[in-house]
DNA sequence: ATGTCC
């Protein structure tokens, strides 16, 4: 069966209906089209209801920013770091031991805020949250390549099988509610550029820049646990809004497609497809889907096993001592990757570069 | 998503 989508010459979805989408999704669609300034909508085969608007999206607004598409975790995205080793020299119950200790937050080193561009103030005021994971979807991967598609994208980046990679989906944890609250704006209406947008756009910025260092200090912290030397490989929100002064592209669970390769996580037991965007393809706001995307919402998976002992078909190790977090992000919770990877590829968005094979998930160490 | 309900 067949969503029936808003008939709006603005809206392009880029789902077949082998991806299903819940109609709360399709009619968050709707409402995103009537609010203020909305030029296009570029939907994505991982969408899914969220709280003021649909995740899985990117919305295109003429001088108008709205805050609450974006959301609390402003610059939340993922960062993909090459590690020196190789799974086959990997001994598994260590690296979880060493994982765990993530969960541990004692002496962060502030040293790189200046560089990264993160102001003394945030910094400091934030310096607990620096190097921490937080909750919901995300997590910090331990991965492998499990598997070349596109050799000679591989070969030109000197990836192979069995190397291993550390994925990190994370972002500005506490300092991203702190800026939505700071700016208030009429549902729908957002705020014109030149009436408080630009000032949103500021702390907006910080933020931005605050959750990519926040997912450095993760990478950096999860290699030097692993007693590996990391090498930052992407880094590549898809919680953020881009602007040119007068275009405002606004992008809710979607990944920037112009950065170059992209990690695309399916659940905590499905691959990742590593692929390479078309940042040209038309209509798709120069994005793509950042992920499985949700089938079932949180609540509906309270009541069901939290499936952390399940054999799964990737056989990863979950680090997750929270139950109930557990049973939200368990693997059943979320769409088929490879479905939704093969969407984009049907669209002419994305092309799979390389699958990647979770090893030891890391989602919380405390309940 | 959130030093998430003190």
């Amino acid at each position: 069966m067949t969503n029936s989508y808003p008939a709006d010459a603005r809206l392009r979805v880029f789902a077949t209906a082998a991806s299903w989408i819940e109609g709360a999704a399709v009619r968050q669609l709707e409402q995103t089209l009537q609010r203020r300034g909305v030029v296009a909508v570029a939907a994505m085969p991982d969408l899914h209801p969220g709280h003021k608007g649909p995740v899985g999206c990117a919305v295109l607004a003429d001088g108008v920013v709205h805050p609450d598409i974006v959301g609390t975790d402003i610059g939340c995205g993922m960062t993909l770091w090459r590690l020196d080793g190789l799974v086959r020299r990997l001994r598994i119950d260590k690296a979880v031991r060493a994982l765990e200790r993530l969960g541990d937050t004692d002496g962060l080193d502030l040293s790189e805020a200046a560089a990264a561009g993160v102001s003394a103030d945030i910094a400091s005021r934030h310096a607990d949250a620096l190097g921490t994971v937080g909750g919901g979807n995300h997590f910090v991967e331990l991965q492998t390549v499990e598997r070349i598609i596109d050799a000679p994208s591989c070969a030109e980046t000197g990836l192979e099988v069995g190397a291993l990679l550390l994925l990190v989906h994370s972002g500005s944890r506490a300092l991203g509610p702190e800026v939505l609250a700071r700016h208030p704006h009429a549902h729908g209406e957002g705020l014109r550029l030149d009436e408080g947008g630009a000032a949103y756009l500021v702390d907006h910025d910080a933020a931005v820049a605050f959750a990519r260092l926040n997912r450095a200090v993760l990478a950096k912290r999860a290699a030097a646990l692993l007693g590996l030397d990391g090498t930052p490989w992407l880094d590549v929100p898809h919680n953020h809004v881009t602007t040119d002064g007068v275009e405002v592209l606004h992008r809710k669970g979607a990944a920037q497609a112009d950065l170059g390769l992209v990690p695309v996580p399916g659940s905590r037991g499905a691959m990742t497809y590593l692929v390479r965007p078309d940042p040209d393809a038309p209509g798709a706001l120069r994005s793509i889907a950042h992920g499985a995307g949700r089938k079932r919402d949180r609540a509906s998976m309270q009541g069901k096993s939290d499936q952390r002992d399940r054999p799964n078909p990737v056989g990863n190790r979950v680090i997750c001592a929270d139950a109930k977090l557990a049973r939200e992000e368990a693997p059943e919770a979320y769409k088929n990757i490879a479905r939704v990877v093969a969407d984009l590829e049907t669209h002419g968005l994305a092309r799979t570069v390389a699958l990647l094979k979770p090893v030891v998930t890391f989602k919380t160490g405390r309940a």
